[in-house]
RNA sequence: GCUGUUGUAGCGUAGUGGUAGCGCAACGCCUUGGUAAGGCGUAGGUCGUGGGUUCAAUUCCCACCAACAGCACCA
């Protein structure tokens, strides 16, 4: 037992059996049994001397538990109410459980409440569950009666090995690995179903399309109500919602997947832009700007253009001698080829090396449409680019150089932990195996020597590259992507990069594609989501108000307006004819960080009333010390 | 791109086969009020776009566009 003591039970004793023993509480309790680590259903025999511990709904394992039945009441609910509808794989994901169906009529949002009607009833019906072994032959063929073909598919491509189970709840069944709750009674009522969606079958686009049914399930309905509070508030957080409420941008159908940046948004974009290029600099990197629009030459020999040519936008253009005249350039998509234009202009030496060339570089992707995001994923964006010119020696400095880099941006940008992942090499790629082996190995081993630790992500690095990618963690848990660093031996052959060693020999040097937010709109978009749109005050569009209570305070409050604008704090003043409340409600929803408040008082005296966003609390405070204290605050953190 | 849903004033929304309301914002007047919505009034909409059905379409049908959710994609 989990608390070290031993109990002897008779032979072919079940986890139910042993729970019974101790109490009919825990009996009533149990949901699953842990045997040696193993979850099992309940009524599995315990083998000699095992190790077991009595899973109830208070244990950790108790939520996938409860999520995987779910599922499975889900399909049975959903094969009571539409006959004819196909099963086939319903696994647990974060927070809840999916299941797709095979079916031709689509379900409707007016589905889930019925569905989930059903499901409540089969749970007040309590049916109990049974497990049953197949043979793999007859499971097949019994699917395939039943008109079943993804499930006598699954069956099918099963590890030889594994034994076939048939999970009984009531008469509906199911193939399942298990274990599963004694009956549906134990699952609760704690469920909802959230979303209908499409899904493709296996994952493959060029399957047939599923229809997945996602729900989230817990211990029980007031989990369920916490959950569901949680992702209001995520709702909250919005970018695109916030963006909107705060003015900071907007999108159009005339430029679909292309920011409209308002004078606030731009404010916010501009300071974090500045901030990167201070870091850059200081970083020893040198500032570039290449061509948005370069011939489709220079894209065919990258490798762009045979692996990316649907995804970029093109430019025709008649250079006056008919159609043979006719150029055909690419807007960029990428800023690498770029790089290496320049990196090419002259004889480089080893002395040259690293050479590490840093550009805002404005990209333009055709994204498919159901990919596009509020400014998290558009077609037209930036990127804090820059590509390391390198030997092989200086792989490992470089990278510890550029993580240290990152991990002290992330931190000033408010991020306190980020985790890293090594992308290895895709199905589709250039380069050799060599090429790859050696990559990959130089990117592992710049990890061990700089001590960072990484989990692999297999098949997922570019087609020219393995990369590290870094993941950061937002204030309400959410992972972001965004920087990365890639090892690249592929295109500094293909774009015939090469430098003098100090033998005299050409060589080529090793390029590092590295980019600490990644696009700029889409790590704003993280900023506002992360903040919930209430920025430190040295990212805030806007840093302050004065707001007036009479009129006979307007000249004073023009007065520190003035004063603030003179210090760089971005300030504006609200001399309407409203009371002070309506003005207190409006920039507070507004989420000014600094509400300055100007009566007759504070102006006879040079005085503030100050409310900080997020207290309730005012302080009076002289005008020169307030703008000394607003100046040490709105000072950008490498500065301060 | 695929599946489903949606598209009404700057924003948030109601509604109907007989050409549209509400709240906030805006504008005007009154009010000068001390920390989260003061009062009264005015203006603003070719109901996403294009076809069709109908005496009549914002409403019903079709196509397209866009947004949203998920899938696929993400150099």
């Amino acid at each position: 037992m989990p608390d070290g003591s031993v109990r002897t039970t008779t032979r072919g004793s079940s986890g139910a059996d042993v729970a019974a023993s101790i109490g009919a509480g825990l009996a009533k309790a149990a949901l699953a049994v842990k045997v040696n680590g193993e979850m099992k259903d309940l009524d599995w025999p315990i083998p000699h001397d095992a190790k077991v511990e009595i899973v109830t709904r208070k244990s950790e394992e108790a939520l996938d538990l409860i999520r995987h039945d779910t599922a499975h009441l889900l399909a049975q609910a959903v094969q009571e109410l539409f006959p004819g509808t196909q099963v086939t794989i319903g696994p647990n994901i974060e927070d809840g459980f999916f299941y797709d169906f095979a079916r031709n009529e689509p379900f409707t949002p007016d589905d889930l409440p019925k569905i989930e009607a059903k499901m409540r009833e089969l749970v007040a019906r309590d049916l109990p569950t049974k497990r049953t072994v197949w043979k793999r032959d007859d499971a097949v063929k019994h699917f395939l009666d039943l008109g079943e073909q993804y499930k006598a598919e699954i069956i099918r491509d099963l590890p030889a090995d594994e034994e076939v189970r048939v999970y009984y709840h009531g008469d509906w069944h199911d193939l399942c690995r298990g274990p599963h709750l004694p009956s549906t009674g134990k699952i609760g009522l704690g469920f909802k179903l959230t979303k209908i969606a499409g899904a493709y079958w296996r994952g493959d686009a060029k399957n047939a399309q599923l229809q997945r049914i996602y729900g989230t399930a817990w211990r029980d309905e007031k989990e369920l109500a916490a959950y569901l509070q949680r992702l209001e508030e995520a709702e909250k957080r919005d970018h695109r919602k916030i963006g909107k409420e705060m003015d900071l941008f907007h999108i159009q159908e005339e430029a679909v997947g292309q920011v409209f940046w308002h004078p606030k948004g731009w404010t916010l974009y501009r300071t974090v832009e500045n901030y990167i290029r201070r870091k850059v600099e200081r970083a020893d990197y040198r500032e570039v700007k290449t061509p948005q629009l370069i011939d489709r030459k220079l894209w065919e020999q990258s490798g762009h253009w045979e692996n990316y040519r649907p995804n970029m936008f093109i430019a025709e253009v008649d250079e006056g001698g008919g159609e043979h005249a006719r150029r055909v350039l690419a807007v960029k998509p990428m800023n690498c080829p770029g790089h290496v234009q320049i990196f090419k202009q002259g004889l480089k030496s080893y002395r040259d090396l690293p050479l590490r060339l840093a550009e805002f570089g404005a990209c333009h992707r055709y994204e498919p449409s159901g990919a596009l995001h509020g400014i998290m994923r558009v077609r037209s964006f930036v990127q804090d680019d820059a590509h390391i010119f390198c030997t092989e020696d200086q792989i490992v400095d470089e990278t510890r150089r550029f993580v240290a880099l990152l991990t002290e941006v992330y931190k000033e940008l408010g991020f306190d932990s980020f985790i890293t992942k090594l992308a290895t090499r895709p199905e589709l790629r250039g380069g050799t195996e060599e090429q790859w082996d050696h990559a990959e190995k130089a990117l592992e081993n710049a990890c061990k020597a700089i001590g960072l630790p990484y989990s692999v992500n297999p098949g997922e690095g570019t087609f020219y590259a393995p990369k590290l990618e870094f993941v950061l963690r937002d204030a309400i848990g959410r992972d972001w992507q965004c920087g990365t660093i890639q090892l690249d031996y592929v295109l500094p052959e293909r774009l015939d990069a090469e430098y003098i060693a100090e033998d005299g020999t050409r060589k080529r040097p090793v390029m590092l594609h590295r980019a600490i937010v990644g696009s700029l709109e889409r790590f704003i978009g993280v900023l506002i989501e992360h903040h919930a749109g209430k920025f430190p005050l040295w990212l805030a569009p806007t840093q302050a108000v004065v707001a007036t209570i009479v009129n006979d305070a307007d000249p004073y409050a023009k007065k520190v307006t003035a004063a603030l604008k003179l210090a760089s704090i971005r300030t504006e003043t609200d001399l309407r004819n409203e009371k002070i409340n309506y003005k207190v409600r409006e920039h507070s929803l507004a989420k000014v960080p600094y509400l300055l408040v100007a009566g007759r008082k504070e102006a006879e005296e040079g005085t503030l009333s100050v409310r900080r966003l997020g207290s309730e609390r005012q302080e009076t405070i002289a005008l020169d010390a307030l703008i000394k204290q607003l100046v040490a605050e709105a000072t950008p953190p490498d500065l301060a």
